[in-house]
DNA sequence: GGTCTGACTAAAT
DNA sequence: GATTTAGCCAGAC
């Protein structure tokens, strides 16, 4: 039993926290990973969405600049950026624009929003 | 089974 | 302030 995992699932829980962003509103992979206990491993954030299903918006997800990095691990390069221009966020060169407007940090907003 | 790379971030230079 | 280094963990070779 060397299984000393106070994190549970950690795939499950990132899965879980992107399910939960709203519409039109962005996040990145730190956040996540921070609001999960494991800041500093945002990468693994990112690679669990890999394996995400397609109820996750990943597409919502981005990396601290707000640049659409993940993109091309959708079925098409352009779709990230599609659904977000979609959703009102305004995208330019893969990047968001007007990033931190549309950040959402988990560990506030969740509990701002928890009416 | 060691090495490299990757949907990242922060600190150091 | 832009570039580089280091830390993270997991999958692919």
């Amino acid at each position: 039993m060397s299984e000393s995992r106070p994190e549970r699932d950690f795939y499950a829980d990132v899965l879980e926290t992107v399910r939960e962003i709203p519409r039109g509103r962005v996040t990145s992979y730190g956040a996540v990973a921070k609001y999960l206990g494991a800041a500093r491993s945002s990468r693994m954030v990112g690679w669990a969405l890999n394996g995400a299903s397609e109820q996750v918006p990943a597409h919502r997800v981005v990396n601290r600049q707000g640049e659409l990095t993940g993109r091309s691990a959708f079925s098409t390069p352009d779709l990230m950026e599609e659904r977000l221009e979609s959703e009102g966020v305004r995208v330019k060169n893969h990047r968001i624009v007007d990033f931190a407007r549309y950040f959402w940090d988990p560990c506030v907003e969740m509990e701002v929003d928890l009416s």
